[in-house]
DNA sequence: AATGTCAGATTGACAGACAGGATTATCGAC
DNA sequence: GTCGATAATCCTGTCTGTCAATCTGACATT
């Protein structure tokens, strides 16, 4: 694992010349940059569920104190990623069958929620943003590269969320994402539900450009549930 | 502002002998006290929404070292509840109109979640449960002691989201109560809205005992609604 | 009055230390 | 040889002390 650049020590002797540059290099505090790196290497599979995560050991591994490791567990703990056992320390979540029952729910209540809002409350041009992000998912979807399709459905839900509607679901939206985001790679690489999914899709984006919250929040939810059934049956296997 | 017990110290002569007591005793570390502390006194209002934390002071106060106090400090920011501002430290986190918006739209859509749940999956001993619960609310109600009428609402919510359904729910609905709890604690104090927002919860139970799950969603999410209603109101005066 | 400068206050980050729990390894008894 | 007790070890939870970077506000200067 890359070690984490100290921000301030390279920078001291030109501060003055590259003060803009600086400020916008050094903005992420170390903490952050831990907290970063533990959630992308939850995600993305490099600390198995169920593994022990010394302390010791990340800080070595990421070349910054205990003290900014801790503060940077504490935060991924309250997102559900790791859980801390008393005297033994933090362990990567393990998802039973029921925790990712419970997570497609909420991520199913709070993305109609999305749904109905931004079909409210979009202007036209974030309408027309997110008829673009479908066709961009389209034509991820295509080619089978799971990496793309993650980061074409990614900007689509970020259109969504955005959707000068509620300030505080989006970073709700990413927690529960995150914290299913394993399986997900799972379930997108399955060619048959690529079409099924982007059906669903086209039907919320159709609701939405409509303007009607109920279908947009129905339509929205039903792609949820499939998702889950999905995910649930990888699961079980 | 109390100070905490230092859990090793008084004990460490008495281990063998009491153990049991101890681990009680000892059982929640510094930090997680230092937590409960920090969210209640900015839920209770104690420390005002945009006042500074100076990490000093608070280790002062609480009589803990500064890392303790950063670790708690972190957490409670990803709940929500203080903002920290680079190099300057927390704040109580200020709500604006937007923001209470957001939060009780989506408390609406977790609570008519949980609701729906509730009235397929929970036990009819669950049910009889809720059904106490809306019983002593009413009672508090006709005291019009507030702090009375916040118990007994905690606790129909606690039966509500416990109903077997949804493992992740509780928490996160109490973190987005707890964002709100200075703002719910006036709009409780108004007696006209106690009738309305009782017979809006009877509404709920009705569903519920009928095992009507869509009937349930909706009369959750309009009492949500009519809450969310009522403290954007008394927010803006 | 606007600007520049400096000192004080505070955060962000680090190292080092130590007690106490938990786990594991070792060893003796049966 | 297996089992239970004891010792060794690992690691967390917590503290102290330290230091640089940064922000704020007061003061001085033009």
């Amino acid at each position: 694992m890359a070690r984490l650049m100290r921000g301030s020590a390279p920078f001291s002797r030109v501060a003055e010349t590259t003060n803009i540059a600086r400020v916008a290099a050094v903005a992420a505090p170390v903490r952050s940059q831990v907290v970063e790196m533990l959630r992308a290497a939850i995600t993305g599979g490099q600390f198995a569920p169920g593994q022990r995560l010394v302390e010791k050991d990340l800080c070595d591994s990421m070349g910054v104190s205990r003290p900014s490791v801790r503060e940077a567990l504490r935060q991924v703990e309250s997102e559900g990623l790791i859980v801390t056992i008393p005297n033994r320390g933090p362990i990567v979540s393990q998802l039973s069958v029921r925790d990712v029952a419970s997570i497609y729910e909420v991520r199913g209540a709070l993305e109609a929620l999305a749904a109905q809002l931004f079909s409210t409350n979009a202007s036209d041009e974030q309408v027309k943003d997110l008829d673009a992000a479908v066709t961009q998912l389209e034509a991820a979807y295509k080619t089978s590269d799971v990496e793309k399709i993650v980061v074409a459905k990614r900007i689509f839900y970020d259109v969504l969320m955005e959707g000068r509607g509620n300030i505080i679901l989006p970073t709700l939206f990413r927690t529960m994402n995150a914290r299913v985001k394993q399986l997900r790679r799972v379930s997108l690489s399955s060619p048959k539900r690529a079409t099924i999914s982007l059906r669903e899709i086209r039907a919320v984006l159709r609701a939405i450009k409509q303007r009607n919250p109920e279908a947009a929040f129905k339509a929205s939810l039903h792609h949820v549930k499939e998702a889950s059934k999905v995910a649930l049956a990888s699961l079980r296997s």
